[in-house]
DNA sequence: CGTATTTGACCAGCGC
DNA sequence: GCGCTGGTCAAATACG
């Protein structure tokens, strides 16, 4: 399978991107959060790299909520709910695409413990597969290299962390609830973010 | 020796 | 059904 990058980089309207009722929810309601009246911007954030950033946006703690694309969906009434796999022409919202020769993995600031690896028909790099290893949070990437520009790392979430990332280094409250605080600082490796809410 | 990764086996959708 | 494919499990292995 081959992934389409994001559709619009350059986009600050995610709302298009989100096709399915439960994306659309936890994105007004993350929006509502952290005080979007529109619903239609994305916090800014600003980052330094030694890698190039190609899509428009990267998981933080905030739009890590926002990063999700499931694998596969329920779909039918109580009765008969079945899961249907994700299609070919499904719109996958949050792909992150990064330069990378060295690194494979985009270091988004979250631990992940790497479960599996499989080769993917049509490419002739495997495809990894990695679980947050934070205990009791389900949260998923998948990472592969692009089979069109190898120079590039295609990484997929999936879920929504139940825990701030170990990389927040600054917030302006002690507590964890990032979404009811309006500066904070985030910091890996490779990256470093700072996000502060328009008043 | 504890933790992380590797890797073949297993399983579940999907198309035929 | 059945086979193909992609996603996950878990035992073995590597690594600090």
């Amino acid at each position: 399978m081959n992934y389409p990058s994001n559709p619009n980089p350059s986009s600050t309207d995610f709302t298009e991107f989100f096709k399915f009722d439960d994306f659309e929810d936890s994105f007004h309601m993350i929006m509502e959060e952290i005080g979007r009246e529109d619903h239609s911007s994305s916090p800014t954030l600003s980052w330094t790299s030694s890698e190039i950033f190609v899509a428009a946006e990267i998981t933080s703690p905030l739009q890590t909520s926002l990063a999700t694309s499931p694998m596969s969906f329920e779909i039918g009434e109580k009765d008969e709910i079945k899961k249907r796999k994700r299609h070919k022409d499904d719109p996958i919202v949050h792909v992150f695409k990064t330069k990378s020769t060295e690194n494979f993995a985009l270091d988004d600031g979250y631990k992940w413990r790497k479960y599996g690896k499989k080769p993917i028909r049509g490419s002739p790099f495997p495809r990894h597969y990695h679980k947050c290893s934070n205990p009791d949070c389900n949260v998923k990437k998948r990472t592969d290299r692009d089979t069109n520009n190898p120079d590039y790392v295609l990484t997929t979430y999936e879920g929504i962390h139940n825990h701030p990332s170990p990389s927040v280094v600054y917030c302006d409250s002690d507590d964890f609830d990032l979404t009811s605080h309006n500066n904070w600082s985030f910091k890996t490796n490779t990256y470093s973010f700072s996000h502060s809410a328009p008043n």
